[in-house]
RNA sequence: GGGGGGGUUCCCGAGUGGCCAAAGGGAGCAGACUGUAAAUCUGCCGCGCAAGCUUCGAUGGUUCGAAUCCGUCCCCCCCCA
């Protein structure tokens, strides 16, 4: 792999870059070698989510561009709690949860880089190793000189927690930013370190660590921050009505992940293909083009949810999430095989495993939580939002049995336009 | 410590003794239209098939009847010191 020299630039067209230090210098950092970069991810759950899927991709990007990333796993941040733009303080968890989920986190971000014995291989660190051996005399006298209280209240990070009545800051939280500061110190020596990337909400931590590095190391490191992913609608991006999109396949299923990608916006849908894809700028531009000449459908959703997809879980949970959304979005339910059906149960398509033989329709859409009361269920079916197997079914006494079901086991039911359910029947 | 204003159904916000399951807006959901989009229009939006039941910070009263009145308690905000 060649160091690239467009690196930034690319970055920037994919509109990934929303504040860097020095520019020029950066620029000519990265143009004249090989160099080291690192990004950190606190354990705050067992699995990171979509939210923390441009930084990792990032990650690889650089590593792509002919440089060697390091992901830094929090086991010793992610005990204290990042306190950047949180409204409130937060609550501790235990040592051994936040290990369990450092290992988990450990595996899920190793997936986004390669580890292939050059010099551009990636390394997973975790912060533990060096915090948790610094003694509470050193770490004041060596690092906390170095930060002055005065400026710390300055940052906008932080800021409405210290001006805020009734919220407030800790001192564990507000130390947070010397422990991140710290770590990018460490890694500078350890491993020749010399950017680090993160989201845009992170500059002040990176700064710090940037300023940290000078003084105790006298060398000048870089810090570069994404962009906070928006959407056109001003919504939150990343969540739906069912909740988060985690990476981890085991919360969220393929599917469900597909179709996150696969609903975007129109007015976002470019966007993300650049910040998500490794798709080139110009073949993005040449997909909205074709796209905006079209009538009808665009083609940029499919690419988009089929690209991240494939990135996030794999040839095989991409090709899974697709057979489901054929299948169901087709209209075509009744062509499908029991072994196409039984896989679709095990690819992740929500279901339902019925108890008795016989059941009302609207007792079936309260327990597959289609509907969320009876009376939500009775209104479904009067609205003509209820299909059985692809028939629509607006009898609020309907009643279905395992005899009507598909190879006389499996039963979908449709509410909307997108929410599925398959019952399985005794 | 003193004075004042508040806590209403997911959110904002009306309601100050019966007509209140509670105006209006937002969000959400469904239908039509479409492209599993946006915009728009229509409907729903505490639970219950229904009779009815449970809600208006908590709790105890007054009353035939309370979100609305009284007592106590909890929490929030503002001003003065």
């Amino acid at each position: 792999m060649t160091v690239s020299n467009s690196l930034l630039d690319d970055l920037k067209a994919r509109g990934l870059v929303a504040q860097c230090t020095a520019d020029d210098e950066l620029a000519e950092h990265l143009n004249s070698g090989s160099r080291t970069l690192y990004c950190g991810f606190d354990p705050t759950a067992d699995s990171l989510h979509i939210g923390s899927l441009v930084p990792l991709l990032t990650l690889r990007r650089f590593q792509q561009a002919g440089h060697r990333p390091l992901a830094l796993v929090g086991g010793a941040t992610g005990l204290i709690g990042d306190p950047s733009f949180k409204a409130a303080e937060r609550k501790l968890n235990t040592d051994d949860v936040v290990e369990n989920w450092v290992s988990k986190i450990k595996t899920q971000v190793s997936q986004f880089v390669n580890f292939d014995d050059s010099v551009s291989s990636a390394k997973v660190v975790n912060n533990l190793d060096w915090i948790g051996k610094i003694d509470m005399i050193t770490f004041l006298r060596d690092v906390g000189k170095h930060f002055s209280v005065n400026a710390m209240i300055q940052k906008e990070s932080v800021k409405q927690r210290i001006e805020r009545e009734g919220s407030g800051i800790s001192f564990t939280e507000f130390s947070y930013m010397l422990l991140q500061s710290y770590d990018f110190a460490a890694l500078s020596e350890a491993e020749d370190c010399s950017l680090q990337i993160g989201g845009s909400d992170q500059w002040g931590n990176i700064t710090g660590g940037i300023d940290l590095t000078r003084r105790m190391h006298r060398k000048q490191v870089f810090g570069l921050t994404l962009p906070l992913v928006t959407k056109s609608d001003g919504t939150k991006f990343g969540k739906t009505e069912s909740g988060t999109i985690w990476l981890d396949p085991a919360r969220t299923s393929p599917y469900g992940f597909y179709q996150f990608w696969i609903n975007s916006a129109d007015a976002d849908v470019y966007k993300f293909l650049r910040m998500f894809t490794f798709l080139s700028v110009e073949e993005i531009q040449a997909i909205e083009e074709r796209d905006a000449q079209a009538q009808g459908r665009p083609e940029a959703q499919g690419i988009l949810a089929t690209e991240v997809t494939r990135i996030v879980h794999g040839e095989e949970g991409l090709v899974s999430a697709q057979r489901i959304t054929q299948a169901l979005f087709s209209g075509e339910l009744n062509s499908l095989t029991e072994s196409d059906l039984t896989q679709l149960a095990l690819d992740g398509l929500p279901s339902f495993k019925l108890e008795q033989s016989s059941a009302s329709l609207v007792e079936i859409l309260t327990q597959t939580e289609l509907a969320k009361s009876n009376k939500m269920a009775r209104e479904f079916i009067k609205n003509n939002a209820v299909a059985i197997n692809g028939e629509k079914n607006s009898d609020t006494e309907a009643s279905l049995n395992s005899e009507q079901a598909l190879h006389g086991k499996y039963t979908i039911i449709k509410r909307g336009k997108k929410l599925f359910s398959l019952v399985i029947w005794p």
